[in-house]
DNA sequence: ACCATTTGACCATA
DNA sequence: TATGGTCAAATGGT
């Protein structure tokens, strides 16, 4: 691959862009404790069990056969997050609802994440996160479903960081060109990463038509050929944000980046679009509400998106470029 | 048996 | 009321 450039200075920058986010120190404190609750009145809502693959296609809701994504092992999943959202004030989560212990009714939900962000990418599934996926439905007017995905360390660390991928209408379909995904980034990883594995690491998937069985950072159960995981890399992005804007300047990414800021937080999704030369057409997602779009100048925030770099010979090949920064230990490349 | 995924139900907000 | 977002039981794969 080619990371030949400047490499050691483009990995610190990618090091300074990855390790700030995730370590970086909340204002709040989310306790992992309080997770054993006992599964209250595990049967508050649940009632029949459709059928095993769909069974109701005229429903409004979910489940539009698209938009299969990998899932990360799930940790803690079933602990409830209402536990900690009351303790979350992150920057990005409002928690609403009051107390949410017993039933199911009570619910804590949390919205107004006003650090957000979104990229359109052919792979979302590599952002060098892990993601647990959490629902998925069927969004008034779009052709695909979007899928609901958390941090896997939301439970274990209160890591308010979610997302939300959803195929874009064009592209895909046949023609060659690898569907895209518009990816929706809220909130802000405040997880460190500890696990060798799950740390955050920028991922270099180079894919080359060919259904892979890139095994980077998930499982690969359902990478069939619905996901999206694979692909000639590309990637855009769009954000919604300007906390942390600490970020570095990328001067080369403008022809292929725009992002809108309005908020806080910011994810720097792209800068590896530039740095590995992976290139995207924003798509503007027709009902995005993406405000602002404009040409990305300062970037700012970690990257937290998969590099993508072509591939000879029509081989997918994952690598991990970039290891939890913390050590000295500037890249790993693993070849699959 | 365990674990990840699926997907209808539930809930909050617009 | 409509829609989006979340929960969690049930299913299916390993």
């Amino acid at each position: 691959m080619t990371l030949g450039l400047q490499g050691d200075e483009l990995l610190a920058q990618l090091r300074d862009l990855l390790l700030p986010s995730p370590t970086t120190p909340t204002p709040f404190k989310v306790e992992s404790g309080g997770t054993g609750h006992p599964p209250a009145s595990r049967d508050g809502r649940r009632r029949r069990r459709r059928g095993s693959k769909r069974d109701r296609e005229d429903s409004k809701s979910s489940y539009n056969g698209e938009q299969q994504h990998e899932e990360p092992p799930r940790h803690a999943c079933k602990t409830s997050f209402s536990q900690l959202l009351p303790h979350i004030h992150a920057d990005g989560l409002i928690a609403l609802g009051a107390a949410a212990c017993s039933s199911r009714r009570k619910k804590q939900r949390q919205k107004k994440i006003s650090s957000t962000s979104s990229l359109v990418t052919s792979v979302p599934d590599f952002d060098g996160y892990q993601w647990r996926k959490y629902g998925q439905k069927q969004i008034d007017g779009a052709m695909y479903a979007r899928s609901y995905y958390r941090c896997t360390r939301s439970a274990e660390q209160g890591c308010p960081a979610k997302r939300t991928v959803q195929r874009n209408h064009d592209g895909g379909d046949g023609d060659g060109t690898p569907p895209k995904y518009t990816v929706v980034y809220m909130g802000e990883h405040t997880c460190t990463a500890n696990d060798s594995m799950e740390a955050p690491v920028i991922l270099e998937t180079a894919a080359v038509v060919a259904p892979v069985t890139s095994n980077s950072i998930k499982r690969p159960q359902s990478h069939d050929g619905t996901a999206p995981t694979t692909s000639a890399g590309s990637c855009s992005i769009t954000s919604t944000s300007s906390s942390t804007a600490t970020g570095i300047e990328s001067p080369a990414i403008s022809d292929i980046t725009y992002w809108s800021s309005s908020s806080s937080g910011g994810y720097a999704v792209d800068d590896y679009c530039r740095l590995f030369g992976v290139h995207d057409s924003w798509a503007p997602p027709a009902t995005a509400a993406a405000s602002s779009l404009r040409e990305m100048e300062d970037f700012t925030g970690p990257i937290r998106s998969p590099v993508h770099i072509a591939a000879a010979d029509g081989w997918t090949i994952d690598h991990f470029l970039l290891q939890l920064a913390s050590n000295d230990q500037p890249v790993s490349h693993f070849s699959f």
